[in-house]
DNA sequence: CTGTAATGTCAACAAGCCTGACTTATTTTT
DNA sequence: AAAAATAAGTCAGGCTTGTTGACATTACAG
């Protein structure tokens, strides 16, 4: 509690400002996830099926090993969902050329009709908030984000910004 | 990185900043659960008992029907939580003085002993991830967060930081 | 006394995650 | 060429968290 404000930009670190940093992230979390899971209502898939077309979406044609990697699930929990997509012909798992032990994966237009939906819910939602924050707001928000993720995910997530990890 | 600040100020709106958005947001999550997570791996109880605790502890006294709209789950789902947590003696359930249907909960001493356990972790994590971005990041970032959330959930927010609702 | 509200309980079920053990190809190493 | 490692997929079983639906208890209000 008392500890020793120094003027100096460390005031606002107090354990409130702290606690109400963490459930604001909760309570955004759910807002951010809202607008997708109300059309995958209909659907018959889940939130997991939704980042799995995402990613896929994202990096197209990238393999099964990392998209694990990114997700941070076990084989057999993004087994299932890859499955249902690739039966419903939401995915095309590919042969991989270089080594035939590889799957490639990518959308179908079908999957990418469906991703398209999500991702266009989810974007509006985030550009909303990025409006009403303004682009000042939205470069801290990126900030303390990134500080946020640990060292093994920023990895993930810096390698989808690039071309190839 | 090449953040495009061409001071147009609408320019950080294309799809792939916002793309990045929604990424980072889904990676920060999971390290923002993850030190609360580990410390939960050994006692056999899950994130919706982290949050029961957290929300009892912000907010003593609380009746159930309010945490059940602050968590927005079904009362089902809760009683489980809260049985447990009231079984192993971490939470108390007291018959409300004004209404004797309502029943108060307040954490135990070993139960605020857990929530603070739990609380140091992700408050650390929390106040690194400020310190590295920080003041005028952690602004911002509370901006987005607070733009995010839709108008109900706001509500439960505005009504944690207030004193009653 | 009756109707409504708040709370709690039981039962059944699904999504989504996990571990462990194992198979099938294919590539790499020895 | 044989052995080991890797990528992917599969089966079986278990856990947590969420859902519905039906119903009981208690207490307040008219």
């Amino acid at each position: 509690m008392s500890e020793a404000q120094v003027g100096d930009s460390l005031l606002f670190l107090t354990d409130e400002q702290l606690r109400q940093g963490i459930e604001a992230m909760f309570f955004a979390y759910r807002g951010f996830t809202a607008a997708p899971d109300l059309i995958l209502d209909g659907t018959g898939y889940g939130r997991a099926h939704h980042r799995a077309l995402h990613f896929i979406a994202r990096a197209p044609g990238m393999n099964v090993n990392r998209l694990l990697m990114i997700l941070g699930v076990t084989k057999q929990s993004l087994n299932r969902v890859l499955r249902t997509l690739i039966a419903d012909g939401l995915v095309e798992s590919r042969v991989g050329r270089a080594d035939k032990r590889e799957r490639h994966l990518y959308l179908t237009e079908e999957g990418a009709a469906l991703e398209q939906r999500l991702s266009d819910a989810q974007r509006k939602w985030m550009r909303d908030a990025y409006r009403k924050a303004g682009p000042d707001a939205v470069a801290g928000f990126r900030q303390v984000l990134e500080a946020l993720m640990d060292a093994e995910i920023r990895k993930s997530h810096a390698a989808l910004r690039e071309g190839t990890p």
